[in-house]
DNA sequence: GTCTATACTCGGATAGAC
DNA sequence: GTCTATCCGAGTATAGAC
């Protein structure tokens, strides 16, 4: 579930991914070195780039990962659901328990957009704004339907998602609500925003 | 306006403070290198320890002027409001209005949180915690005045906060929308989220 | 207060033995 | 594929002249 399908399977790779996420969420890309990711992974320096050629290709890689698992994950889910209401409903919920199960990923793939080397940020970009665009859609439709009603779609979306994603700011396991109960206020948040409840 | 009362007032010093912003803002804190601060102020690297004793003062210093600011110039504008309405309205608005024109310093100062020592961090979190608790209050006197209804106030004032601060992340000038027309979205949004409108 | 020059450390990345 | 060893550029910060 970890790789994208063309690659090779090693496990020391890997390990150098999951290594790289934790340091790369807790400290930075820029102020993780190669060598705090060898030591964490168990290797000598030299030996990350038997598997990955330079750092700014570990960042793309595990962005690149995230978000592809994250839209899969989404197109999956989304099968689920019909109408625009339940639609909604059903991405706040999906958005916030994938988010929380990811943190790291997730705090990544928003904070070091801007240590992306051009082509590489235009290629986790895409993707962003893919999945950004499935919530806009589902806004659409309910827009259209008239479910929802709003002054601005795209803006709407938007406000949404950074909604969301801001759980991730806060939120810490074991703390005074479950993800069951977060998932219910912001959908009841939610809904209500788009005039829907 | 741009300094606390019992500093020096140094045009180099307050150059480098936003040369700082910028590259802080554009690069990354960790990214970003002494030399090229004194590149873009037009001084010799070594001149910069003559106005801040590291790099780490430095960030300290443009993200506690921003907070400083931000919180005062609430505390100013909330005195014009009186009912939680008004008042929720009044917040987003000010919240949008103040965050979209100084883009610099509120994309430092919610990035580079984890890059502050400890100490530092402390005392910009707390700065961070007393801004989201001046939102807190209002939906807290809305819910026990009856005006809003939420299931849960610290998560709601949370996710207002992160919503408004996403526009951030999109908006750009000249775009299609004023920040006028961003606001009133934003505001009947948040009132409605909150249940009140 | 700024300059030139530099000390010292650590960064990414590579070479070649095993 | 990993190791040891190293290159070389860039980082923060300092010293001392002006």
């Amino acid at each position: 579930m970890a790789r994208k399908s063309g690659s090779v399977g090693s496990e020391t790779a890997e390990n150098i991914r999951q290594a790289a996420l934790g340091l790369f969420a807790r400290e930075g890309y820029a102020a993780t070195s190669m060598r705090q990711i060898a030591d964490a992974v168990g290797v000598q320096p030299g030996a990350l780039y038997n598997h990955f050629a330079t750092k700014q290709d570990l960042l793309r890689e595990v962005m690149a990962g995230h978000m592809q698992q994250l839209i899969a994950a989404w197109e999956e889910e989304s099968r689920k659901f019909s109408d625009p209401f339940a639609g909604l409903e059903g991405f706040v919920r999906f958005h916030i328990r994938y988010h929380l199960g990811r943190s790291d990923a997730v705090f990544v793939s928003y904070m070091e957009l801007r240590n992306l080397e051009p082509e590489n940020f235009r290629q986790i970009e895409g993707m962003r704004k893919y999945y950004e665009g499935c919530l806009r859609k589902i806004v659409a439709e309910g827009v259209k339907g008239g479910q929802f009603s709003v002054a601005d779609v795209p803006v709407a979306a938007m406000a949404l998602i950074a909604m969301l994603t801001g759980v991730t700011a806060w939120y810490r396991t074991g703390g005074r609500l479950s993800v069951d109960e977060i998932e219910n206020i912001y959908a009841k948040m939610a809904l209500r925003s788009l005039g829907a409840a």
